[in-house]
DNA sequence: TGTACATCAGTGAACGCGCGTTCACTGATGTAC
DNA sequence: TGTACATCAGTGAACGCGCGTTCACTGATGTAC
């Protein structure tokens, strides 16, 4: 009612009010638009990742994070489960070039599965809260459910199941159900990580040695 | 403002409204007000199952589904996280009712640490969403947190623990530190189960069968 | 046996909040002529 | 070079909803005398 006269910009400045983070974007370009879109994914997972729940992510928390308005996250996502699809299939890339990366600096295919093991360890390190939307969480779950072989190529599962197929053919692995065993290391390794993340605190001898125990279990004892 | 001339047994009776269930409780005894306590935790329990988010399952429906208004419900609990947390200690002692169960029908350490391992999916696969928020939930992990030793008690984890160490003890077992043998049984099981339940529809072999892989991995090969 | 009374086990209505989303709008940017 | 105009990239205010929780109360149950 009152407080009419100054500008919008003036009162935004001042009424720092909650905002500890409000950049003060600039207008995009008109042929720019696809900027913001980047930003708003970039600060979606920025708060995913401090609050680890998807409920409790607001859209106003993400625009304010973003510097601007929320009906603006509307001009790029329909609706917010669309921004949370949008952006847990960025953070499956991600996983996924990094699984790509650690593997590829090693030829043989045992190297490959234990450098596999400790870089997906990593990355649910680093992000926890994003690993627990993406695998422990029941709307990203259901996400990929009518999409399977796609939610297998994401999480680097098939690139894990060739690696067991290349060690199984050079020799270097017992013959045995490539694809079994590959589960059986991605459900332990997942397991170890995803009860580190959720019953943190806990106190468990380094994690990196764990996974270590994991993979001699699951291919060292399966060695050719 | 109409509507005051018929009793409120008769309003509540006829707006059915979203109720499905409100079986019309009968009020407690004098002593025996702690029959609704216990009647709000089953109901609890029953909407964790069905709705599978602690979040999701407000204060108002559990008290539809027992019959009850929901300021009742601040008759027995505080607040609501004082009641998932009461919710969540009960499915505990469950699970390692269960795994005692179980367990003690074999003498044998390797049988009984493969009866518990069977048993866990168990009840894992038969509440599903409460397994889920039992040990993938945020809120849940944070409960235990100052009580850890608690935490491995009630999931039964010292049961295993004591297992491994009586095979070691009695030559079944090659000798190995028990706890991250039991560590990493658990953790595979745990991986495998949250795998199946929140990527549920993944097609995988029968669930049975992977969890006696994933003993033999950490048993057959640990065999004196 | 009868009655006044304390208390126990609850209830209906409401408060205040935060959220996803919509609506009607604004004003800078580039384009046509 | 100047100006009218379309459009693009946004915005402020509000709606409606569901939630956890509180408040003032009610009425059945048992007890004292």
């Amino acid at each position: 009612v009152a407080d009419v006269g100054t500008t919008a910009r003036a009162k935004k400045q001042s009424s720092a009010s909650t905002g500890h983070q409000a950049p003060a974007r600039r207008r995009a370009r008109r042929g720019e638009g696809e900027l913001l879109r980047d930003e708003i994914l970039e600060a979606t997972a920025e708060l995913l990742d401090e609050i680890g729940s998807a409920d409790k992510v607001s859209t106003r928390a993400v625009a304010q994070r973003v510097g601007c308005s929320s009906p603006s996250i509307y001009l790029h996502f329909p609706d917010k489960v669309s921004l949370l699809y949008a952006v847990s299939e960025r953070q499956f890339e991600a996983l996924h070039a990094k699984l790509e990366e650690r593997m590829d600096v090693f030829e043989d295919p045992v190297d490959r599965l234990r450098a596999a093991a400790h870089a997906y360890v990593e990355f649910a390190m680093d992000h926890p809260e994003q690993y627990r939307i993406m695998m422990m969480d029941e709307a990203y779950g259901a996400m990929y459910q009518e999409d399977l072989d796609n939610l297998a190529q994401s999480v680097g599962f098939n690139l894990i199941v060739r690696t067991v197929e290349d060690g199984i053919a050079q020799g270097r692995l017992k013959p045995a159900d490539p694809t079994i065993v590959a589960l059986s290391m991605w459900a332990a390794v997942h397991g170890l990580v995803s009860l580190v993340i959720v019953k943190k605190g806990i106190n468990l001898p380094p994690i990196d040695d764990l996974v270590d125990l994991v993979c001699s279990q699951n291919l060292e004892g399966m060695k050719a």
